[in-house]
DNA sequence: TGTAAACCTTCCAGTGACTGGAAGGTCAAG
DNA sequence: CTTGACCTTCCAGTCACTGGAAGGTTTACA
């Protein structure tokens, strides 16, 4: 099959299953007499389980280590869940530093009136008039 | 005073400070006869406005909409906060997302055993076995 | 047969918000 | 007079694509 045909079935875009080729993270597709890329079954199921590992939030690095994992049949699945574990904790750092941030925009809006005057206590939280405040 | 102090009290970087001169976020600062940009308390002001704009994920776009908003006598604080509402909402998203990722990272990790064995349910996860099952 | 649409190819530039580093000028202390 | 800590500009790199130009191929249809 053509790559718009692999991009249907995996879920990526042309243009990235191009970019994973040229970054070495994906093996060379074969071409045509015509110099199309292409797709077989075996490629598209390691273009899915890229676009399932992006999903999950593992960067391009680590969906290489993965994916030396999938193909590897003498891994060790430890290896795979110490990938796990370590990004599921940077997730949730990230998580926590959002939520902060949440939780000071959600204050500062409930303390803004929100109307056609200037007073405003988002911009003066901003400006710092509210720095030793509790 | 000098970049490096103006960085020291506002909490951003020297390169960082340029960089926000050199697009236009701030102006330009006053040199001294050695050509050394020089600071006053005013400029400072906005730098830690930019500073504390940016660490509640507000982008470069937006922390330009709201300077101007703090520079305006004549403002209208419901501008104020609808981009911050508007931001509170992004980052609702982004956290529901990174949430649900963390999940499915959390749930491959439960079903994987992490031994020294080739037989792993993330793998399996990322290449697509579970495709249906609930 | 012509042609138009829908593919495919490569290559280059841009994104956001910096960061690192090179090459060189300036300043203060000892 | 030298050392080290500043400062300057400029250029390249980051990450993971995305958009677009310029051109070749294929397919469908009038």
């Amino acid at each position: 099959m053509n790559i718009s045909e692999a991009a249907r079935r995996s879920g990526l875009s042309s243009k990235t299953i191009r970019y994973y080729e040229e970054i070495g993270l994906i093996a060379q597709a074969t071409r045509g007499a015509n110099g199309y890329r292409q797709y077989g079954q075996a490629a598209v199921e390691e273009l899915q389980f890229l676009a399932r590992a992006r999903d999950v939030g593992f960067d391009l690095d680590e969906c290489r280590q993965l994916l030396e994992l999938h193909r590897d049949s003498a891994r060790q699945s430890r290896h795979a869940r110490s990938l796990v574990l370590e990004k599921s904790a940077q997730l949730q750092e990230r998580i926590d530093s959002l939520q902060a941030m949440q939780q000071v925009l959600q204050d500062m809006a409930s303390r803004c009136h929100g109307d056609e005057g200037p007073e405003c206590a988002i911009l003066d939280d901003l400006a710092g008039s509210r720095e030793g405040a509790q």
